[in-house]
DNA sequence: AAAAACAACGTTAGCGCTAACGTGACCTGT
DNA sequence: ACAGGTCACGTTAGCGCTAACGTTGTTTTT
């Protein structure tokens, strides 16, 4: 665990009888060096094996080319696919990405964020726009380039891409008023957990109570695994309801399949029984037969989107500071065909 | 974007008309200094809000914190569980976690690998076993402690914890034909892609072969949503093969799934006119009407393990070089009763 | 033709930290 | 009482690289 490799910048440039300015400038391809010796240093370098000491790089700069980014969790078809959309262009900049999971903890991501800074990290993508007080003025202080990614807000830290979620709760909402549903229930994780769920959670109450539909209960489910959380989730309403909702709004694609599930082993058909309404459009959607009425959600190209401009943004440049993409709901058949 | 912080182990010195080098040895929790004197350095350093500089660090030291994990894909319920699980150890120990996903493509990992050795990584971890000897040279020559997971084989790089998938694939293939199944069918991806799957294949048509039964059919999917890659493959499957299989083995349990959806799609009812069998238990099974008959995979522990074992390599411990961790057939209802 | 402007290199200093080797003051054993 | 040891600190010399200025020799400008 000695050095990476024998030969610094120094070699190369005794090597060539040329100092280790000439020789930083050439592999940098700064200007100051004739197109000849450059890549006489360029093959020099090749030959000998030379890599660049990123440290040593980053400790002279002030600034490294890592990239951190904040998960709350791996475990969804969100952030990966979220983290697919920006990789390519944090490649092609020749960014590292330091990924932490946070689990939902923002005391977790507060900390981590000190670490990345410790790194001198060139940028930083968090998830969700809901952070604390004192991470929003550290990191505006600090005037470090920041992405929050699939929530968004009018007032980012620097800058934000991602959903409405608000309004894409509230757009199904008025969707499943429209198909005649009166009775609706949501399904989610614990409160203050998934921020964005709640939101949509808000959106659909707000939907329905301006339709003079009586208020949704929630059931609340504190489990990772999504496709149980929603079979668990729906027990509880289906047990402790009364009435019976005759929908159930759940926090994505993944969990109203565990709610389906279990509905239908319950012998409560769907949709003729009860409505199903997911989110996000997950893959499963299309192999099942009765695919999940949900909200598309652009989650790779929200990636690839944030990606060039926290890219462009850490280059100096000027960006939109706050993004939303649209969302839409797309159809399914577990909930009723619209009579119109 | 300048210093992160404008306090530096120099400034709490002077503040204390102490030395450099006390205060970095109190502040790394080294021999040299009294109890007194580090209590002092410590308090100071929190008040004046002190933050190292983890290039600079590393650069004098000729090592980082930095671990870097490459993974083919966070589209995987293999992988998240993996990193979850090692998540806690490598946290604990004060290591920063590099992220990248080379989508099976060994050159990428290759240039990666070298990205990571120019952060004067601590430590790797790769998924599987199988790699460039290039690479295998290289990183056995620096010495670099490398942890490969997932996989296994009797001469890692330098240390492997994960599944024999060949004996895995062999139990699976054996207990179907104890079955009685007699015409095994294979849907995965494409070959030399997902390598420890092409493994559980050979184990598979291994223990076909050495029962007397015939060679097994391979439909081969390049796709990367799972669902849809089991349906395809399936179809393929169904329309091409005389005769048609009586049971196919999927990939994992999100291909079986969305196999099973295309058979019963077609008519062909499950397990009755044919088998399903999936891998690695996946949690969709948890709501199943007929969970899929799958082999369960420690993943999370593997994770655990993996994460413990590099620490205490990186930490100058000796530990196995390769461990093997069991798995163990789930028995679903998507494949006939035992007869017994 | 002198002054100014370049192009292509070199020198100096330092990024913030740590390994390795001092240096005193205070024991300890015999 | 004195060699040898230990403790708590300080000094020196980099880690490998780059920013910010030199320093030449060769154009260009007026």
């Amino acid at each position: 665990m000695s050095r990476n490799t024998p030969v610094g910048i120094k070699d190369i440039g005794q090597a060539l009888g040329l100092s280790m300015m000439s020789v930083s400038r050439a592999l940098r391809g700064v200007e100051g060096v004739s197109a000849e010796t450059r890549n006489e240093i360029l093959q020099a370098a090749k030959h000998m094996g030379y890599r660049p000491n990123r440290n040593a790089r980053s400790l002279a700069t002030a600034h490294s080319t890592l990239i951190g980014i904040s998960l709350p969790t791996l475990f969804s078809d969100v952030f990966p696919e979220i983290l697919d959309g920006m990789r390519a262009t944090f490649d092609h900049a020749g960014f590292d990405t330091v990924i932490d999971t946070t689990d939902y903890n923002p005391i977790r991501e507060a900390s981590w964020i000190e670490r990345m800074l410790d790194w001198n990290a060139a940028g930083l993508v968090l998830s969700g726009v809901d952070h604390a007080v004192e991470v929003r003025k550290r990191l505006r202080g600090l005037k470090i380039p920041t992405l929050e990614i699939w929530d968004s807000t009018d007032d980012p830290i620097d800058m934000c891409v991602g959903v409405d979620h608000f309004s894409a709760g509230a757009s199904l909402g008025w969707y499943l008023v429209k198909l005649g549903y009166r009775c609706p229930a949501f399904a989610g994780v614990l409160e203050g957990k998934d921020t964005r769920a709640d939101k949509r959670l808000n959106g659909l109450q707000f939907a329905f109570s301006q339709s003079g539909v009586r208020a949704m209960r929630a059931s609340r489910i504190d489990r990772r695994a999504a496709f149980e959380a929603g079979s668990r989730a729906t027990e509880m309403l289906l047990t402790n309801s009364d009435p019976a909702p005759d929908v159930i709004c759940y926090l994505n694609d993944h969990m109203a399949f565990g709610g389906m599930a279990t509905c239908i082993k319950r012998g409560i058909s769907v949709p003729d029984d009860m409505g199903i309404a997911g989110f996000n459009d997950l893959e499963i959607n299309a192999v099942l037969p009765l695919p999940i009425t949900t909200v598309v959600t652009p989650r790779q190209q929200m990636g690839a989107l944030g990606a060039k401009n926290l890219v462009a943004r850490i280059n100096g440049a000027i960006v939109d500071r706050s993004i939303i993409v649209p969302t839409h709901i797309r159809e399914g058949r577990t909930t009723r065909a619209q009579s119109r």
